[in-house]
DNA sequence: AATGAGTTGGTCCG
DNA sequence: CGGACCAACTCATT
């Protein structure tokens, strides 16, 4: 019998230890073995392949992405069709996502409990696989068919091509060599992110955490500093995971073996670095349960539904397209251009949209700081839009970790406790007194005391002349030179109005999936903008306090706002009334 | 039905 | 720096 011809496609599991899906194709003794890295071209090029090359067997790591799953579906029946057999193997989480949501009567895993008492019933974590001594040879490769990208529509980097892209112009790269196409190769300008990838990085890097026992074993992450920088606080080896250019079930053990040796003293999870890995197969088997409508407050029964200021660009019943979704705020959309130039005029929330911007990673907590800002502690925007921009951002983006990140942030998912909310002035401070995180990515700010760091508008002017910066405009329009904006909002203000508005929409109490939210019928339950506003008291800092006047208006409103909750509660009610119904 | 816990807030007080 | 309080949600356990 003729040996197998296997193609290995490279998707999340760009390494050679511990891949279940290799081992898999090199259990089969194959002949041959190609490897392909391509991604989306697969749906014209995989049947030319299999034409072509005759493969017998097409193995890959399994993704349980809401995308990747019927991306994979359209390859598996390609490969059936042209009797090619298809082999699929977990590794990319520490247990398989589908497994997990088996174990959890096929629901979303929500809360770390509830994952931790699945993974409890699939068993111990997988022990790590070594990587193979060597690989068999790709063999001939005929390649006498169109090889060009096939949909430029599909290409969504295109924008961001400042070359001609070569990358997609040989199956097996421009050097024939199959290496991943550089930066170059692609069209793209040189990274501006110090952080470097692939798999020697990665397991080194590994390795240096390792060394360091006491961190490994008492690493409390609420605990590391996100202003820390150079070197940062935390391993900062997400975008190895995301890659897949280090096994999570390696991590997994070798911090074990840390742990388990230190003894007492040792942290546990969840704040612990194993906590932190099981935060990510939280995530991924609640995206494994729910599919696209994970990503999404439409049609999703495990998220919340808030009327926010400025919509998600999905429609609730097709989940794409903008709808009339909101409750009208013009400012918002310029909140949230602003959020994300970085140039709200809080410089704590700036230097880390900054960072982010140009090096594709920030600490976890500054994504709490700046994703509650633009969210429920703030702009009042709707999380998908920040999720949006993270997922374009982030050298680290995990569809299931940052929407899942996003929702807990925004209260809408996994987190309820929306009272707690961050401030851009004293979160910051608590880490960095003196600012140096705002002064290295806010270098308008240099020189300002660090008295008014993170509160530059109240800096007379003398101090503004001396520290060599003008705090004036809104920082979308042109930019004096040497200027740094207005903050955009009062914070204490808006901070008041989102708790409230937060509260009614508790106690509507609506999820994506209800009728109400899908029909548009939710806004009769909501007070209008107008009377949202006014439902929060709150003592302003900028000397400008709203409309709120005398006491007889005060009287008036509070008994409007009273009225309004009361409704919320009795919808609250009928909406549980109609749950127990169903 | 009641109770306690929940990775990661802010403010005030001592 | 530690704890009470803010105003109060949901889940897991009993």
């Amino acid at each position: 019998m003729a040996k197998p011809r296997v193609i290995y496609w490279f998707r999340t599991d760009l390494r050679l230890h511990d891949s279940p899906a290799l081992q898999a194709a090199l259990d089969l003794e194959p002949d041959v073995l190609w490897p392909i890295f391509t991604w989306d071209p697969h749906y014209t090029l995989f049947p030319k392949l299999f034409k072509a090359w005759k493969p017998t067997h097409l193995v890959f790591e399994k993704d349980t992405d809401a995308y990747a799953r019927s991306r994979d579906e359209a390859v598996a029946k390609a490969a059936q069709e042209a009797g090619v057999k298809v082999i699929v193997r977990s590794g990319r989480t520490l247990w398989d996502s589908d497994g997990i949501v088996e174990k959890h009567g096929g629901k979303p895993t929500m809360s770390i409990t509830q994952l931790q008492a699945a993974g409890k019933k699939i068993g111990p974590v997988a022990r790590p696989l070594p990587a193979p001594e060597s690989l068999p040879d790709p063999g001939d490769m005929p390649v006498d068919f169109e090889q060009h990208f096939p949909d430029k529509s599909r290409d969504f980097n295109a924008g961001y091509r400042s070359e001609k892209d070569t990358g997609y112009n040989a199956i097996a790269g421009p050097n024939g060599d199959f290496a991943i196409e550089t930066l170059e190769e692609l069209g793209f300008s040189p990274a501006t992110t110090p952080h470097r990838g692939g798999e020697s990085i990665a397991l080194k890097a590994l390795d240096e955490l390792i060394k360091n026992k006491r961190y490994t074993a008492t690493f409390e992450k609420p605990k590391t500093s996100p202003a820390q920088f150079e070197p940062q606080s935390t391993t900062l080896l997400s975008p190895f995971f995301h890659f897949g250019a280090l096994s999570v079930r390696l991590f997994y053990w070798r911090v074990h073996e840390v742990v388990e040796s230190f003894g007492k003293g040792a942290s546990t999870p969840p704040e612990s670095l194993i906590g932190q890995v099981l935060f990510r197969d939280m995530y991924f088997a609640a995206q494994a349960a729910l599919g696209q409508s994970f990503a999404q407050t439409a049609t999703n029964a495990y998220c919340r539904f808030i009327p926010w200021h400025l919509p998600s660009k999905r429609n609730p019943e097709t989940g794409f397209t903008t709808g009339d979704y909101h409750i009208d705020k013009p400012e918002a959309e310029e909140w949230f251009q602003r959020w994300k130039a970085g140039v709200t005029g809080f410089p704590w929330i700036d230097a880390l949209m900054r960072q982010l911007k140009q090096e594709g990673w920030i600490h976890h907590l500054g994504r709490h700081s700046v994703a509650c800002f633009l969210t429920r502690g703030g702009c009042y925007v709707d999380w998908e839009r920040g999720a949006e921009v993270f997922e374009e951002w982030l050298i680290d983006h995990e569809p299931a970790c940052n929407i899942g990140n996003w929702q807990w942030l925004a209260c809408v998912a996994f987190f309820t406790q929306y009272f707690r909310c961050y401030s851009p002035i004293t979160f910051g401070q608590k880490w960095d007194k003196n600012g140096d995180f705002i002064r290295r990515w806010v270098p308008e700010l240099k020189k300002v005391k660090a008295k008014y760091i993170y509160e530059p508008w109240k800096m007379p002017l003398l101090d503004q002349k001396q520290a060599g910066v003008r705090v004036t405009g809104d920082g979308l329009s042109e930019r004096q030179e040497g200027s740094y904006p207005k903050p955009m909002f009062d914070f204490n203000e808006r901070r008041s109005i989102c708790l409230s508005a937060m509260k009614n929409a508790y106690a509507v109490g609506l999820h994506g999936n209800d009728e109400k939210v899908l029909d548009g019928t939710w806004r009769s339950l909501f007070p209008s903008p107008d009377e949202a506003e006014v439902m929060g008291e709150y003592e302003s800092d900028y000397g400008e306090n709203a409309d709120i006047g005398d006491e007889e208006d005060r009287e008036k409103l509070d008994g409007d706002s009273a009225g309004i909750k009361r409704a919320a509660r009795k919808n609250s009610t009928d909406a549980k009334i109609k749950k127990q119904k169903t």
